[in-house]
DNA sequence: ACATCCCCTTAGCC
DNA sequence: AGGCTAAGGGGAT
């Protein structure tokens, strides 16, 4: 099946999308970009402005395709709205069609619980341990994928089993969070209707997850586009970019030190949210996607 | 209550 | 080849 792509109403670069550090499971085979939408395996390639997709066991519906790339998002709007300066603009006619991800709200969180500390090469490799040890093959074009675990299948494995993923120190963080969800003492689904702060005041309330990761679950999952994830780099790309909305003794602080405190980090990243406004988090993807590992 | 310091596993990168 | 770094968080002080 595939969906046409109009250039001037819904730009759309599957690359950029896939390749850019907010999604983890997918990966390139030849033309194809192979992925997961809910338990069925996807292969995706765009040629110009027509998107290909194919499921397998069995096919998925068009807007299952078009929801998990979010082709719905008034992408020209977005840009138009966060296009402040020179440097994003720059960012923009970059990597123009860069659309955020729909991920699955549960395998987001385990992500970027992972996601501490490590590097995107290291974290990859940590859901894909995680999905092969636990989760359900599935075989397309000869390759084999591997479903992403339910929070039964963390919650009833042994501790040792999941740190030999290659987890480290993360493993508690995702067994007890698996244990949570397992419990119903944490409902995912329901932060969907709250706000921006609430959301996150309840997503910070679960083990590993502080203001980052929290913002990309919220980001990246859960529809909260003003959003603005501050890691490492984004805290350079900041400070370096716009260091005349801080104070001069800030920013040679923070740049001076590796880690920040959650106070700092609300500093940076409100800056975001107030900067570029209500689609921030569009705009935290276009400097990290272009800027990311020149500073 | 609030800040600051320090540790955490592992693998990628140089 | 070995030291540093990484889409940070949490606990001790």
């Amino acid at each position: 099946m595939e969906i046409q792509l109009n250039e001037a109403n819904t730009p759309f670069n599957l690359e950029h999308t896939l390749s850019c550090g907010q999604i983890f499971r997918w990966e390139k085979i030849g033309e194809w970009w192979y992925g997961f939408v809910g338990e069925k395996v996807v292969r995706v390639r765009q040629i110009g402005g027509r998107l290909l997709f194919q499921a397998f066991p069995e096919n998925v519906d068009i807007h299952f395709i078009e929801s998990c790339f979010r082709l719905d998002d008034d992408l020209p709007l977005i840009l138009s709205r966060i296009n402040r300066d020179r440097q994003i603009d720059e960012a923009i006619r970059a990597f123009r069609g860069l659309r955020i991800v729909r991920q699955e709200p549960w395998e987001c969180l385990i992500s970027y619980i992972c996601a501490t500390n490590a590097n995107i090469p290291a974290i990859r490799n940590m859901i894909l341990n995680l999905s092969k040890k636990f989760g359900k093959k599935i075989t397309l074009d000869e390759h084999d994928f591997y479903t992403f675990p339910k929070p039964k299948d963390f919650a009833q494995a042994d501790l040792e089993e999941i740190k030999k993923c290659k987890l480290g120190f993360r493993a508690e963080r995702v067994l007890e969070v698996s244990r949570m969800m397992e419990e119903k003492e944490f409902n995912l689904e329901a932060l969907r209707k709250m706000g921006y702060e609430e959301a996150k005041g309840r997503l910070m309330s679960l083990p590993g997850v502080g203001h980052k990761v929290a913002d990309c679950v919220l980001l990246f999952s859960l529809g909260k586009l003003e959003a603005f994830p501050v890691d490492i780099w984004m805290k350079r790309i900041i400070l370096k970019l716009y260091p005349n909305h801080f104070e001069q003794t800030f920013v040679e602080k923070i740049l001076a030190k590796r880690s920040i405190t959650p106070k700092e980090y609300e500093k940076i990243s409100s800056f975001g949210r107030n900067y570029f406004g209500e689609y921030a988090g569009y705009a935290q993807e276009y400097l990290f996607h272009s800027r990311g590992h020149q500073l």
